[in-house]
DNA sequence: TAGGATGCGGACCGTCGGTCCGTTTGAACT
DNA sequence: AGTTCAAACGGACCGACGGTCCGCATCCTA
């Protein structure tokens, strides 16, 4: 890659990531603004990144170099702590990057879930579920604990104190990876033993007639 | 209103809903597409129902009214049966909606969360986690339960089997819904005193100190 | 230092959501 | 029926955006 390219380069990625950073809503943050601030020609961008959508990946990238160190901290801890770790390093990433995540989320064609990087943090955070509470619907689950820290929720409820997030993460984490209890069969009312505040059981399953698609 | 704005407001609501379910892909359709197939101008289209973001709600209002059954459906049963009812009258309208539930959850100012609809599930639902669990972070458990069934991810996980979506939601709601054990401040790779499935239950309310805001 | 490849920049393009305004139409009143 | 006017209509128009194109400048190699 030639000098002036690698310069420029750097240019555009320190300039994009003041302005979304700045930035209320990521949509404000458009190629020519990006371009401007970069001093550099519109060309180059897109020469260099493709599109929006690579331009944004590579910010993020560059950004999450510390939230991979979360993955790092591996060994003999137990599941649900390695699971409830690597989201709340998630979740502190994008309060600290919260337009560019929002925009990462958005850009993709319509998708959060087309993603090379959503699809490393499923496979590790999959692999934590089955190991804590078993196989069954692993992947699923693993989809839902990610979903708690979307970026759009973590912006709808950013004004929460970080006591609360924490709390709310820890609960739903112990829910969700504790081990399975019952056969899958039983009506959702009973919960563990000993359990005084769940209803008691009535069945009606009702839950799974084969819906029209 | 006048004759000719309701049958105009139908014509564009049917065309839009045709053209919504023929789509792949919500942003494929344009306000001009809209236009068109109505046999109307654009400008009707802003008059009757101010922007994009109005005129898709309308048709979500329309089609949504099966939806609020599933809300009426409410009396003696269980709590958790009845968030997983909804959870699941959700899944299946999102499944038989796709596009437009796309596109509501997209259009809105960059957020499924800007939505009054939203808010009102998410009320329901937030009551039914607090009878089931007691009140603490009532709220984000009900915003993660409804993230669960975000149309995105519904899309991602499109070609499953109902059974498969079925079991994973049952799971999800039986998890979350059961009342809760241990004090919260616990970390949580330790269960129990020598729990190793079911941690032994000890209460600790301290749900809802105010929070700073 | 000469040549070719690489990179550059910004005018340009198609599309989209949204606005404007001259024209038409429905209906209330006589 | 005729008069009147608020309401509604439609489509030309606008500004902004993501993305492309191509003549020109810049860097590297021999």
């Amino acid at each position: 890659m030639r000098a002036d390219a690698v310069r420029n380069r750097e240019a555009v990625l320190a300039a994009a990531g003041r302005l979304f950073d700045a930035a209320a809503d990521p949509e404000r943050v458009s190629m020519d603004d990006i371009a401007a601030a970069a001093g550099v020609g519109k060309g180059t961008l897109f020469r260099r990144f493709g599109d929006r959508l690579g331009l944004i990946r590579a910010l993020y990238e560059q950004r999450s170099v510390e939230l991979h160190a979360a993955l790092a901290t591996a060994p003999g801890r137990p599941a649900a702590q390695r699971a409830l770790d690597l989201l709340e390093a998630m979740l502190r990433f994008k309060l600290d990057n919260r337009v560019l995540a929002l925009a990462l989320e958005n850009a993709g064609a319509g998708s959060p879930y087309r993603n090379e990087a959503y699809d490393r943090w499923h496979a590790l955070l999959t692999g934590l579920v089955a190991e804590a509470r078993g196989p069954e619907s692993a992947d699923y689950l693993a989809h839902v604990l990610l979903a708690a820290v979307r970026s759009d929720l973590v912006e709808h409820l950013r004004d929460r104190s970080d006591d609360r997030w924490t709390a709310g993460l820890r609960l739903l984490v112990r829910s969700v990876l504790s081990p399975a209890e019952g056969d899958g069969t039983t009506p959702i009312g009973r919960a563990g033993p000993g359990a005084s505040a769940a209803p008691t059981a009535s069945p009606e399953p009702a839950a799974d007639r084969p819906h029209t698609r």
